[in-house]
DNA sequence: TTTAAAATAAGAATGATTCTCATTATTGCA
DNA sequence: TGCAATAATGAGAATCATTCTTATTTTAAA
């Protein structure tokens, strides 16, 4: 799944299951997800790519989310990020530094994974969810933030 | 410390600790969160209380959170909500439905949540973070937006 | 009490995100 | 190939949760 044709045909896919194209601004945008080993910011994105515009960004990577391509990521600092989705990338995790907000992904070993899902689907099946997946995320300070406190 | 004495207690020194002072609207705040089992929105707190004048709520949420009596969750929908913090609850983790934004609280075995925290702390440190909590968060439907789909 | 510092509340300001709409590109069909 | 019909684009306006400002009120300590 780390191929890039592949990732254009599953693209081209999901777009099409949701009655979207897969046009030139949106391979942009996933190629731009697919060089990052991290989400990132409207801001960030526009800097690597300014010949996007601002709405367009923002309206292509909607409907990417809506096929299930990428993700939109909310922390508490207020520029939301975006990644591709596990379905492309991989099922994996987030630590995330509070003070300044930048993510890094990261995977746990197979076997806790697994302890931690089957506990899941219990509590949900409780609750009366359907469970979609789950997200995990560590919150603490990175190194360079570390330094210049 | 389901107690509200101790509640009180609690935050009166977690409050002072930052220099602020527990005045009768983070009472009431406070107090509205403990009555609730779940994370609440800005306008559901207002409506619980109208009383409470919305920049005050802001104002008043952001303090108790720097104090660290109260933490802020953001989801996908684009409203925050405000739950007592883990020192005061219990550590536990949330089931988000994600058509309607709703958030449960729930709680994982001891032995499920050791195994996890043991995992966690190695990445940590292999990323070279401190950490300082962890969240986990199941995405899925609730019973009643799957009856009305 | 008096007074200095902190909290309050009303409304203005901010800023990320979404919407509007006129223009441009793309698709399916003759 | 050429022509609608439909979808995507981009510039800027609009929205709306949240934060800021400021004048007033409350609080705590001497």
């Amino acid at each position: 799944m780390s191929n890039e044709i592949d990732v254009d045909q599953l693209v081209t896919s999901q777009l099409e299951a949701v009655g979207q194209r897969y046009t030139n601004n949106r391979r942009r945008l996933i190629s731009i997800l697919l060089l990052s080993s991290k989400p990132l910011t409207i801001t960030q994105i526009l800097e690597i790519d300014p010949g996007l515009a601002q709405s367009s960004a923002y309206r292509n990577l909607t409907a990417l989310e809506e096929a299930g391509s990428v993700v939109r990521i909310v922390t508490s600092d207020d520029h939301a990020r975006y990644e591709l989705a596990e379905e492309i990338l991989e099922h994996h995790h987030h630590i995330i530094c509070s003070p300044c907000g930048e993510i890094l992904d990261f995977h746990l070993s197979e076997s806790v994974e697994r302890t931690l899902e089957a506990s899941l689907k219990k509590v949900a099946d409780q609750l009366g969810f359907t469970l979609d997946t789950h997200r995990l995320d560590l919150i603490g300070t990175c190194t360079s933030c570390r330094a210049n406190a």
